[in-house]
DNA sequence: TATTGTTATACTCTATAACTATA
DNA sequence: TATAGTTATAGAGTATAACAATA
């Protein structure tokens, strides 16, 4: 085997390598985009509410003590503008209020109502529903492959992004 | 087996994969959305254009022949008016044309430029080589197992949604 | 009348940066 | 000075609907 040939050989390789790789991020995206497009459209069209709200409503529900403006803006992976623009027209809702922390008096915490936790059961549920029916695509077996497989994915992009 | 314990174990093993499938979108969400977010930053920062006008690009770069706004507007899932603006856009920049349609003139083929050829090539082998890299924590194996999962998943959705 | 593409407009989501109040 | 949060602004990215030209 002379070095042309080898070389020839790991150079192509590579590029099925990329290939492969590039072929299965597009169908990544576009099964993740139309999960997510849909998700959207049923959470305005049934609910009235924005993905982000959703999320940020979700966050609270996981933290029952509130949630720092600086925290929820962490968790959301948005800069703080956003987070007072969300919670304001949450706030307006009545679905979360602003609790001032009394240690510190510029900071606040961030908690649903009543009415925001009874409102986010009753959406969390319809939401759980929907994806489990788009996944139901997929065996118990599959889903856990999947899972896994994601899991590693996600340690490798912690340490490239 | 009483009844009662039967509906039981029934609603729980429902409930159980409920919470397997929304805890997996939830994964397979954040691995897209690190990903997305992290190739449009790299994009913009490399070669100063959005994912949009990349994206119609590689429609273009597919189909030398060119294609009608109509068809571009179906392959990238958005309205026809932020097609004529994106196509407005890179014909500025000389890397589309407009080609009048001799048999309908109300329409038109758009099609890329030598300009816009040799500039997408660059940027794709670039772009192709990011996603390796990202998707480089897998294994062969694993890559070939994720494609076969999605393949599967899209048909299912393409039947939901 | 129906279709192709354009224009006008508005809304959501996001980032940046200047700002206020407090630490 | 530094930090928590707000305000103001700008720019993607998207959809809707009215419109002109042509079929």
């Amino acid at each position: 085997m002379n070095s042309k040939a080898s070389n020839y050989d790991v150079e192509s390789r590579v590029t099925d390598q990329h290939h492969q790789s590039l072929k299965l991020w597009l169908r990544m995206l576009s099964c993740s985009t139309m999960i997510e497009t849909e998700v959207r459209t049923r959470l305005r069209n049934e609910f009235e509410i924005t993905l982000p709200r959703f999320d940020l409503m979700a966050q609270l529900e996981r933290h029952p003590q509130g949630l720092r403006m600086g925290e929820l803006s962490q968790r959301l992976m948005v800069t703080g503008g956003n987070i007072t623009g969300i919670t304001d027209q949450l706030e307006q809702e009545k679905l979360v209020v602003r609790v001032a922390d009394s240690k510190d008096r510029r900071a606040y915490s961030v908690k649903l109502t009543a009415l925001g936790h009874a409102s986010f059961q009753r959406m969390a549920a319809v939401h759980e529903a929907w994806i489990a029916d788009m996944f139901g695509g997929l065996s118990s077996e599959q889903k856990s492959s999947l899972f896994e497989i994601l899991a590693q994915m996600k340690v490798h992009l912690n340490k490239r992004i």
